[in-house]
DNA sequence: CATCGACTTGGACGGGTGTCCAACTCGACG
DNA sequence: CGTCGAGTTGGACACCCGTCCAAGTCGATG
C-alpha cells in the first residue's frame, strides 16, 4: 500500500521480468508472474505499463543500450586493429558471461516476438540496431588504424553479428565458456584476414 | 469420423504443427490449433500423441534427420576441398531457403524448450545431433582430401555450427538470401584458412 | 450375423492469461 | 484542516490452455 515513484516501479518491474524471463522463459512471464516476483499486486503492472507487449519492448530497449556502452569501454584503448577486434569480441563475451540472463532474455524475447503481431518489428529494430552498432566499430577501426576490407565494410559488419549470434547461440545451451572464447579468436583471425592493407 | 490410421494422423498433425509454429509460433502452437490445422477434432491429438511436449520431440527428431540428409547429398561428389566446405554450407542454405518453415520452426522449438522443464533436454540433444553431424563431415574431409587443421577437429567443427547459427538467426529476420550466401562465403574462407596441409 | 475391441470425439475439468474497473487510501496543496 | 487528485489494488471479465473421460461408432474376426 506504500506509495512508490512510478519510475522505481519501472526499474523494478523490468528487474523482475527480466529475472523470469531467464528463468521460466519469456512465454511463463505473465503479467501475474513478473509482478509477484517484483513484490506487488497484478495490477501495478497496467499502472505502469500500457501492456506486456510495451513492457517487453522497454527491456529490450534497455538491454540494447546497457550492452552498446559495455562493449564501447571494452574497445577504449585497444593500440592495434588486433587488439581492438578481439577486444569488441571479448568484451561483448566477458560481457555476456558476467550477466547471463541479460543475453537469454534477449535471445528468448527476440525468438518470441518474432511471430506476434504486437511486437514484430522488434527483431527487425534489435538487427538494425546491432548492424548500426556494428558498423560503428567498422568505421572507427577504418578510421583508428586506416584499414582497407577486401569486401564492402556492410559485409564485414554483417560477418561480425555472424560469429556474436552463432557464439551466443551455443554458448547459452552449453555454457562452454571456453570453447566460446576460441571460437570467437577464430573469428577474429578470420576478420583480420579480410583487411586489405592497414596503416599505423 | 471416418478411420485414419494412426500414422497418417501422425504426420497430419506434424505437418500442420509446423505450419502453425512457422506462421504464429511455438507459444500458439496449441493443441485446439494444430488440430483445427489438421482438420481433426482436438481430442485426436491426445489420440495420437502422448503430450503436448512428445509431439514436439517428435517434430523435433523428424526435421534434423531430414536436415542431415539434405546436406549429406549436396556434398556427395566434390572434387576438392574448397567444393566440399563450400558445398556443405550453401548446401544447407539451399534447403533453409527451399523450406524456411522447417527452420523456423526450429529455432523456435528450440529457444522454447531452453525454459520448460518437460523439454529441458531437446536444446542439448539438438547441439549433440548437429555436433556429431558436422563431426562427420570433418572426418570425411580428412579422410577425402587427407586434410590437417592448425586447431583441434572439435573447434572446425564447432566454428561451422557459429557460422549456420549466425546465418540463420539473420537470414530469419531479414531474409536477405544473397546477404547471407555472402556471409557463408566468408565463413568458407576463414574454414580453409584453417587447413595446416593437404594432399590431393 | 453377433461380438468385441480399436477408433473417434463432444464436452468437461481445473487452471492460466491480459486487461481493466471501481473502490479505496493517502499526501500535498489551498 | 478539508479537499482533491494521484496512487493503489482486489476482483471480475472473457478468453485460451493441456488433458482426459465416457459415450458413441465402426470394421474385422469368430
Amino acid at each position: 500500500m506504500q506509495r512508490i515513484a512510478v519510475a522505481d516501479r519501472r526499474a523494478s518491474l523490468l528487474a523482475a521480468a527480466l529475472r523470469v524471463i531467464a528463468r521460466d522463459g519469456v512465454a511463463r512471464a505473465s503479467t501475474r508472474v513478473i509482478a509477484a516476483e517484483a513484490g506487488m499486486p497484478t495490477a501495478s503492472f497496467h499502472y505502469v505499463f500500457a501492456s506486456h507487449a510495451a513492457m517487453l519492448e522497454e527491456l529490450v530497449a534497455g538491454i540494447l543500450e546497457a550492452q552498446a556502452a559495455a562493449v564501447a569501454e571494452a574497445v577504449g584503448e585497444a593500440g592495434t586493429l588486433h587488439e581492438f577486434a578481439g577486444g569488441a569480441l571479448q568484451g561483448w563475451l566477458d560481457r555476456a558471461a558476467a550477466e547471463p540472463a541479460v543475453e537469454i532474455a534477449l535471445q528468448d524475447v527476440v525468438a518470441f516476438s518474432r511471430a506476434s503481431p504486437d511486437l514484430h518489428h522488434l527483431a527487425a529494430t534489435v538487427y538494425e540496431h546491432y548492424a548500426a552498432s556494428v558498423a560503428g566499430f567498422v568505421a572507427a577501426a577504418e578510421e583508428r588504424f586506416g584499414v582497407r576490407w577486401t569486401v564492402p565494410s556492410a559485409d564485414v559488419a554483417r560477418f561480425v553479428l555472424v560469429l556474436t549470434d552463432g557464439v551466443a547461440a551455443r554458448w547459452l545451451v552449453d555454457r562452454d565458456e571456453a570453447a566460446a572464447r576460441r571460437a570467437l579468436a577464430l573469428g577474429t583471425r578470420a576478420l583480420l584476414a579480410l583487411v586489405q592493407e592497414q596503416r599505423p
